[in-house]
DNA sequence: AAGGGCCTCAACCGCGTGACT
DNA sequence: TAGTCACGCGGTTGAGGCCCT
């Protein structure tokens, strides 16, 4: 058997269709074929640029390869804290509308939201013996990982700045940025073209191989074998949101306690601080500050100190 | 060291939708 | 209006790497 795939053949099929198809992991090659064939000729018509381009695959497996993978954009590494906030906000918003949350998540795929959520928020809903589609799951959401998040997030950039003169961004911009608020709350994210240095590599780098971009069995590194900041350069895209119909509200104050918008959205507790302390005592949990526990900031949000909620619930 | 189970994620599949004829 | 095609989406699978015993 190809190691690098299988080949299959159907003999209902017509004489075109006859020639064997690819099928299973793309190899260097296929994926250099299809770069300069839509680099020249552009994407879309999959199918007839399968054909054109000689490669023995059917459209659909090239504009997911193109898609999930080979184009320019895709941001490649760990899910940011970030990212993950806002996986959860949009996904408790438009449940498994996988590409529409990929819509605001700059460079992320569809596919890889859908795996992330499979694989982590599923996981955990699982431990804690619930669906993930039920109160109380999403209530956990809200209530405890999210908000958790958010202190993360603050310890990551309070961290950063810190540390390096450099850093520039920060949550606490975005925490004095009444603007931010207003376009994450409100949906209002606008997809922005990211990673290009990603591109100029993958199209022009006669040496660049796909497979080494693979994060497959090394998910806590990107591109080039490095750790993903936990403050990522993703805010800087929401920092940078176009300043216009902003004026709505959400300015500071204005939230006075409201408590429903707490919950309904985290980015309430990360603009208007959020009383941990109060939530904490309120759960029955012996174990306190598990939320400000100081932990590596760029691991996973679902990580083994999560349990504690599972006794105490 | 080995091997079995677990986890991740690239890739595939089926289906729905819209455009075109 | 019905048929066909291209495309996109969400669900699922399976290969390969990791981890634990």
């Amino acid at each position: 058997m190809d190691v690098n795939g299988i080949l299959c053949s159907s003999a209902t099929q017509s004489d075109e269709d006859m020639m064997d198809l690819r099928r299973g992991p793309w190899t260097v090659e296929e994926d250099l074929i299809l770069i300069n064939y839509i680099a020249n000729h552009g994407e879309g018509r999959w199918n007839s640029l399968a054909r054109y381009a000689g490669l023995k695959r059917t459209g659909k497996s090239c504009r997911l390869r193109w898609l999930n993978y080979l184009r320019p954009d895709v941001r490649r590494g760990n899910i940011t804290l970030e990212e993950q906030l806002l996986i959860l906000e949009l996904h408790s918003r438009w449940g498994n509308r996988w590409s529409k949350i990929a819509q605001h998540l700059p460079g992320r795929t569809d596919n890889e939201i859908k795996n992330y959520w499979r694989t982590r928020v599923q996981k955990h809903a699982k431990q804690l013996q619930c669906d993930v589609n039920s109160k109380r799951f999403k209530d956990t959401m809200r209530l405890v990982w999210m908000p958790r998040l958010v202190e993360r997030i603050r310890a990551a950039a309070a961290s950063a700045s810190s540390t390096s003169t450099n850093s520039t961004i920060t949550t606490q911009h975005i925490t004095n940025n009444p603007k931010f608020p207003n376009n994450f709350v409100t949906g209002q994210i606008l997809p922005t073209s990211r990673n290009e240095e990603f591109g100029v590599v993958a199209q022009f780098n006669p040496s660049f191989t796909p497979e080494e971009n693979s994060s497959s069995g090394a998910a806590s590194s990107d591109l080039f074998g490095t750790q993903v900041s936990p403050v990522s350069d993703l805010t800087t895209d929401y920092y940078n949101f176009p300043p216009t119909n902003c004026s709505d509200g959400f300015q500071s104050g204005s939230m006075q306690g409201s408590y429903a918008d707490c919950l309904t959205s985290p980015i309430a507790y990360f603009n208007h601080g959020l009383d941990f302390q109060a939530i904490e005592q309120n759960s029955s949990s012996s174990n306190n500050n598990v939320w400000l526990d100081g932990g590596d900031v760029s691991e996973n949000l679902w990580n083994g100190d999560d349990i504690w909620f599972y006794s105490s619930s």
